[in-house]
DNA sequence: TCAAAAGTGTTCACGATACACCCATGG
DNA sequence: CCATGGGTGTATCGTGAACACTTTTGA
């Protein structure tokens, strides 16, 4: 590493090769009882057959997660998301012919309204646990990105953001089975997820094949309270 | 949002515009019982009389972390570091003059080797508790670059990584503390960590003022079990 | 022999886990 | 009236937290 032994630090470093940058996102969803996430085609030429998450360009006058905010918003139409940084993957094997950075969001959308208004792709949603065929090292991203779902969703109370506005407690149950990959106890879920303060009460109940079930809603006041504490040890 | 509503997801896409990428630097150490970060002055054009993060150039040809480990190797006499992502800063407020995207690293070193060979610039080590004044949105990274330490202190081994390759659990515990900025208990600090087979004793003892203490090793071949269980819940 | 740091076990409280039955509605 | 999903309480166990004294050495 000798030619890198005495990069000044002043910030007008400027190097003349720059590699190209871009953002991706990850976005997961519930649909049909599944986890599925957002996948478009790729370019046949580099990478025939396969899928990849979609992708933005950097905006200079926005900061990043304003971009990829605004840029998913343009393809679904979702009022509110759940957005975080998730990685950014560098280096020389991630594309055969340019050198690529790509800092890559983690989203989560809520069940009631991922209509896509499929503009320019051709965006669609593939289950999240099988994967189709994934271009460059997208299927390294979705893998750490399930990872960080579970882990998430064992620690903080991220699960209501896949769900609608009301939901039943046994919906919020099946949502936490369904990406924990496990069987959970009934009365021991109500106990934590209640006792968490979290979610409260509304007024309504949904009628469906059997007694009516209460819904709940989400308290966003209790987020940060939350994100310190274990939900699910 | 109009003018990003049809962007095509191929990789083949280029925006004419690129912000300018820069990778950085948060390295820990201790130094004279005191939590320590390296700085360097900042262009003093911009930023008269700042301190900021080690920055280094993205190289094309080499992966982000080797980048930043290789260019810290030529900084700082170290055979072995701990290295992690922390986050990608960027967004049109963070530099006067440029839209500047940060790739932020996070590095832990141990205090017996921590020499430096003050190339080209003139860094210097500063209490990473109450820091001199910091360039741009360096603050902020810094604040979140601790938080992140003592997070992981609490639930991984990571404390190892700041002392000597051999260490009494008194030292490991001082380590502990001062990062955490608690006191803990002796005896639940002893049960835990040797619990944990994260260290194994050595032979050696370290005579001093008082009682020699048995000095202990760290297990390489631990890491990934402790990764996943709790150490200080 | 004293100062200074190393080392060592037990008790208690709380939270996680396991577990089975009654309730309300629609067909 | 029965099938279907909704809703509720308790006993047990494991783990974290609090706590004080003995041991070894060098001065």
């Amino acid at each position: 590493m000798s030619e890198n032994a005495k990069f000044p630090c002043h910030d007008e470093n400027k190097t003349g090769i720059q590699p190209h940058i871009e953002l991706r996102v990850v976005v997961f969803t519930l649909h049909e009882d599944q986890l599925q996430t957002l996948l478009c085609p790729s370019n046949p030429a580099t990478f025939p057959g396969s899928l990849e998450f979609p992708g933005f360009p950097v905006l200079p006058g926005l900061a990043l997660e304003q971009t990829a905010e605004s840029c998913l918003k343009d393809l679904l139409d979702v009022p509110e998301l759940y957005l975080e940084q998730l990685f950014t993957y560098g280096g020389p094997q991630r594309h055969p012919s340019q050198s690529l950075i790509s800092v890559v969001y983690f989203a989560l959308i809520s069940l009631d309204a991922h209509l896509i208004e499929n503009q320019a792709g051709h965006y669609t949603w593939q289950s999240a646990e099988n994967p189709p065929t994934l271009a460059m090292d997208h299927a390294e991203i979705l893998t750490y990105a399930l990872r960080r779902l579970r882990y998430k969703l064992e620690y903080t109370a991220v699960g209501f953001e896949l769900l609608p506005e009301t939901f039943s407690l046994s919906e919020l149950q099946k949502t936490y089975e369904m990406i924990l990959g496990e069987t959970l106890d009934k009365r021991n879920f109500r106990r934590r997820i209640l006792q968490g303060g979290i979610i409260e009460a509304t007024e309504d109940y949904r009628s469906g094949e059997g007694r009516p079930a209460r819904l709940y809603r989400y308290r966003p006041d209790a987020v940060a309270e939350v994100k310190t504490r274990r939900l699910f040890p």
